[in-house]
DNA sequence: CTCTTCACG
DNA sequence: ACGTACGTGAAGAGC
């Protein structure tokens, strides 16, 4: 028999608000302030519902209208006494339907009726239609729907303490059948309701007399001849009573627009519920979600042999390959062994067995052979401490999904999901305290990295996606496999003789800092800061509260302590993450081996990670010292630094196809003393004016806003707004293309780079300002640096394989998003530098002139 | 685990 | 009138 679940969804959601609402704690909110407490308690309740949901089960959300139903029309003090759900409360609302509709939850209201007489004309409906029905509700009422196949679970306190209320247990708990429920209502009334009983009559009389006379009227009948003050006062409310008792009656003959067969539930679409939780900014919801339900989700059980030595019969064209490896940073992790998909058959290969299979390590190199995987980078990067080679990428399932939609989280789990299956082992992973390997998981992995694959790529196609995949992203993943296994060599010995001396600088700035305050404090804690200056030194400047640089910046001349702090902000940084952080990384080679994320950021650029060596400090010219310690101690190897002269902007004149600010490109001329001219109107302008102009054209990139940019160059908001129309004025055509980005990105909900890199932006359609706007200035300055990603990673391309093809010793070591460094030996040096500045330059077709400058330094610090 | 701060493009 | 630049990662504090 199948179930049907039915939840009140009034009654659920009260619970969930107030459940997580208690005391004077703040509520949960988003980081734009929307409470969203009450629907995460909401999707944890409705979470354990459907992880017991089987397939054929119904699912189905009554709600309250919120506006008078037919009981206020009988009754105008109905409810009276309520008080008005708390705004927070309110705003959830609409949330928790939207929450049900991502998940494609059947949910139903009517004006005129309450949650209860839907919920309980749906209970009636399924129950004859052969459900075993399971009503979720705190309200007592519902008792009154029990029968044979219908039960009421009954919330208490909290979210989890529910009460099962069936046809044996109820009446064992409260001595009277489901439907006297009424009679008994009508005795005692409901104070919840505003609906007063029969004065005199309690609990236990109550039910003493529904136990001897069996219903409300038949005690009214008897009490006529009862000579007793309970008999008295129910003759004389009998009209009270009746009332109370038509009250409580739920309808179950509500006329209902749909079938039992319509809720049936069928599953959600992953998109939909992840671009919710994504909104609201619930992050374990998605991951905790079962995946049996995920519309075409496929979760079998596979087969596969562990073998210790492959026997192919012959030889493949293609293979999938997943590692089975220790979770974390896979430079140093524990691999286990190898699931491999090969003609059809699904084989696991222990490690230590690698080296014995020659056959396999030949498919492995050759590059004729297609490799179907998941984050091939990684493969390749931990077969390789392995000593062995692996090439031919063909489809990498990371790569593809992260183009298909890029807010996707990036692990297998997550992009498996999206493809359409679950991956999580069935079996107990607890089995061994020891093997922490997992060959089904393995397997699994490749034979779905195979079987997604036309999908994926004829998806990529349909979003014209499939060349940026083909030809930036799968060649870029071994070129990213191929820095991160060079490395970056960094001399310990140099950081730490910084370290020491900033140690030095710390104790003194600290005792400084504590003798001005008058007492000793934790100067990292933004919070002991705050509180010393702002409240003990009394240093407000009335506007600003935090203590960041900028605010900081604004007191320095009125109190001395403020630029100690900042001095010791500088060195504390210094020392925690560029020195002992960075040391941390330092492998026993000498070298760096940082993981470049090419499936993570929202915009198409890289990331860096484990440590992040695209912020290794450069604008502070002591921070800079820390690029004294990167260099090649065999002399024979300099680093070259080359890097894109104002990409975004050049890249923002070709998309605009802004002739005007192109000339300026192509002529050579300061393009932030040319935005200074036109905006301000002057020939020469003088340094300021300039230093203001660069402010302008970075804010332009990011999607301006007159308050924005009077924060950023100090003039009022209304001058801020002069110099932003003087700008468009001075470049239409840069007005016109943000227009027709705005334009569309409302009317697709994405953006796109000129390669077809697309960004959602849903949130430009959001009921929130503040987010639309964010959405509005994202999708302004997405296609531009998305653009420049694009860009890069072809240069990165096209450089790798001139130097592979001119059989030169130079790599490429980092990128830094308009950046490259290389290791060069002494004898490349004159044949390399033209050679790659020429590629750069050429990467793509633009309209604007691209300018690549750059030089050589022993060290990374001298590179220029 | 989230917030604040600060390093980079 | 809204509250405000785009994209990242790491460290420390404080829950």
């Amino acid at each position: 028999m199948n179930k049907a679940y039915i939840i009140d969804g009034n009654s659920l959601l009260f619970r969930a608000y107030y459940a997580t609402a208690y005391g004077g704690n703040e509520i949960m909110r988003t980081k734009d302030g929307t409470p969203t407490n009450a629907v995460f308690a909401f999707s944890n309740m409705l979470n354990k519902v459907l992880h017991s949901l089987k397939e054929g089960d119904a699912l189905f959300v009554g709600f309250d209208t919120g506006k008078a139903t037919f009981r206020h029309k009988e009754d105008e003090t109905y409810k009276a006494n309520r008080k008005p759900a708390p705004e927070e409360l309110k705003i959830q609302m609409p949330i928790v339907r939207e929450l049900l509709h991502s998940l494609d939850i059947f949910t139903f209201e009517k004006e005129g009726f309450e949650a209860d007489d839907i919920c309980g004309t749906a209970s009636k409906m399924l129950a004859k239609d052969n459900f075993e029905v399971i009503v979720y509700t705190s309200d007592r009422d519902f008792l009154q729907l029990i029968e044979k196949n219908i039960s009421i679970h009954i919330l208490k306190t909290g979210m989890s303490n529910i009460v099962v209320m069936n046809e044996k247990t109820m009446p064992e708990l409260y001595g009277f059948q489901p439907l006297q429920i009424i009679d008994y209502k009508g005795l005692r009334g409901d104070a919840s309701d505003n609906l007063q009983g029969i004065p005199g009559v309690g609990d236990k009389t109550a039910v003493k007399l529904i136990q001897e006379y069996g219903s409300f009227e038949a005690i009214v009948e008897a009490a006529k001849t009862m000579k007793s003050k309970v008999g008295e006062s129910i003759v004389e409310n009998a009209e009270l009573g009746r009332h109370c008792y038509e009250m409580a009656k739920i309808l179950t003959n509500v006329d209902l627009p749909f079938t039992s067969q319509d809720l049936v539930y069928e599953g959600y679409d992953f998109n939909k519920i992840n671009a919710f939780c994504n909104k609201y900014e619930l992050k374990q919801f998605i991951n905790r979600l079962p995946t049996t339900l995920k519309k075409d989700s496929e979760d079998i059980e596979i087969e596969f042999d562990e073998v210790s030595k492959l026997e192919i019969k012959n030889k493949p064209t293609e293979i999938a390959i997943a590692l089975d490896i220790e979770p974390g940073n896979y430079n140093d992790a524990v691999v286990y062994g190898m699931g491999l998909k090969i003609n059809n058959q699904l084989f696991y290969i222990r490690e230590e067995k690698f080296k014995d299979n020659q056959e396999l390590l030949e498919i492995l190199k050759d590059s004729s052979i297609k490799k179907y995987c998941y984050d091939y980078k990684a493969i390749k990067v931990a077969l390789h401490h392995k000593s062995i080679e692996i090439s031919g990428l063909y489809f990498d399932a990371l790569l593809a999904a992260y183009l298909l939609d890029s807010t996707l989280v990036n692990n297998v789990d997550s992009v498996m999901h999206f493809f359409g299956a679950n991956i999580a082992s069935k079996k107990d992973d607890s089995l061994s305290l020891f093997d922490n390997s997992n060959p089904e998981r393995a397997c699994k992995i490749a034979y779905y990295s195979y079987k997604f694959a036309n999908k994926a790529l004829s998806d990529l196609d349909a979003l014209e996606c499939l060349k940026l995949y083909q030809e930036v992203e799968i060649p870029l993943a071994s070129v990213l496999a191929d820095m991160e296994i060079e490395g970056f060599p960094l001399d310990v010995e140099v950081l730490e003789k910084m370290g020491e001396n900033f140690k030095v600088q710390l104790n003194q700035i600290k005792e400084r800092i504590y003798s001005l305050a008058g007492e000793e404090f934790n100067i990292d804690s933004p919070k002991q800061v705050g509180e010393i200056l702002y409240n003990k030194l009394g240093l407000s400047d009335g506007k600003k509260t935090t203590t960041s640089v900028d605010a900081l910046k604004l007191l320095v001349n009125k109190h001395p302590i403020v630029s100690e702090i900042l001095l010791y902000r500088k060195y504390s940084k210094l020392l925690s993450t560029y020195v002992t952080g960075l040391s941390s990384h330092i492998y026993g080679d000498g070298k760096i081996h940082a993981i470049f994320n090419q499936a993570l950021t929202q915009t198409g650029r890289l990331s860096s990670s484990e440590p992040n060596l695209q912020n290794i400090s450069v604008r502070d010219e002591e921070g800079k010292l820390i690029r004294k310690a990167f260099y090649y101690k065999d002399d024979n190897y300099s680093i070259l630094s080359l890097d894109y002269s104002q990409i975004e902007l050049r890249i923002l004149a070709s998309l605009s196809n802004c002739k005007k600010l192109q000339d300026v490109f192509a002529s050579g001329e300061d393009i932030h003393a040319a935005t200074a001219a036109n905006v301000f109107h002057v020939e020469n302008p003088t340094p300021d004016l300039r230093r203001r102009a660069k402010a302008v054209n970075f804010g332009i990139i990011y999607g301006i806003s007159d308050w924005g940019l009077s924060e950023q160059i100090g003039v009022s908001v209304k001058d801020a707004k002069s110099i932003i129309s003087s700008f468009y004025d001075a470049y239409p055509e840069i007005a016109k293309y943000f227009q027709k980005i705005t334009t569309n990105v409302v009317k697709d909900g994405y953006v796109t780079t000129l390669l077809g890199r697309r960004r959602y932006l849903r949130e430009v359609h959001d009921s929130n300002y503040q987010v639309r706007e964010f959405a509005r200035r994202a999708a302004m300055n997405a296609p531009i640096q998305g653009t420049a990603a694009d860009l890069i990673k072809i240069a990165m391309i096209k450089v790798d394989n001139a130097l592979k093809e001119k059989k030169l010793k130079t790599k490429l070591i980092l990128q830094i998003h308009d950046e490259l460094l290389f290791k060069v030996p002494s004898e490349e040096k004159e044949i390399v530098y033209p050679l790659i500045k020429d590629i750069m330059e050429h990467a793509m077709e633009l309209d604007t002139k691209l300018e690549v400058d750059g030089g050589f330094g022993h060290t990374w610090y001298d590179a220029k």
